[in-house]
DNA sequence: TTGCTCCTCACGTCACGTGAGGTGGC
DNA sequence: TTGCTCCTCACGTCACGTGAGGTGGC
């Protein structure tokens, strides 16, 4: 595969695809010319890239990943990180909550508004 | 207000004070020798900017939201993010769905497992 | 007087984005 | 031969964190 096929696969730019490999997340099979050739299988260790970003690893740590990979050891990273997944969950939920009231609120000002200062007193009580 | 009692009710550092002071986020009441004094509403402010960014919205795109309150404006952009908001609360529930199935999957390697390979296909179809 | 937290630069970090100038395949 | 995308530096961005060296209130 040739980098483009890459980016219009994953929707990645260059400058993403260059890094992850500088840091050792990804590998190229070699070159024709100076243009980097792609394994099929670089767009499954990609999707894992993107799943556990959102999941708030940072890509230190998904090299970590991937290098532990398939021994016991990253079960316990796994478990952490649901936990705080979760947590970010929640949070959003509260911040859509606030701004959904937000919206509908008819006070002339936010700040007057009850309701919305409750929501701010969660967030620093 | 010293800047101690506001890093006491927030849990917020002096660098991030001092950076959102120098965006223009929030400002001081003077000072007291060298040390910041501050307004007992600065902590409302705080509040609204840990809500937005928890929404997605850059310390930018807050200065903005605050300087347009009370006026209508602003209203457009709170129903863009509440639309973020969902789609990455979607992605969370994915990613945690992901890694849970990933725990209990008894696959040698997760590679290997059908189940976590269709969450993959979600991601880069 | 002794600590303590505060202060101001200045540079580091993380995950890239963005030109600047140049090479190579189709 | 003409474009086109690719390439490699190098520096910029965003939201801070982290010393380094120094000042001021309690």
């Amino acid at each position: 595969m040739d980098i483009s096929d890459v980016r219009k696969r994953t929707g990645l730019s260059a400058a993403t695809l260059h890094h992850y490999e500088e840091l050792g997340l990804i590998t190229t099979t070699g070159r024709v010319g100076l243009h980097r050739q792609y394994a099929d299988d670089v767009v499954d260790v990609l999707a894992v890239i993107a799943l556990c970003q959102r999941s708030g690893f940072s890509l230190h740590e998904i090299r970590e990943l991937l290098a532990k990979r398939p021994g016991a050891e990253w079960k316990g990273l796994a478990r952490a990180k649901i936990a705080e997944i979760t947590q970010r969950i929640n949070d959003l939920e509260q911040a859509r909550e606030g701004i959904t009231h937000a919206l509908a609120c008819t006070s002339p000002d936010i700040m007057r508004c009850h309701h919305f200062r409750a929501t701010l007193d969660e967030v620093y009580p």
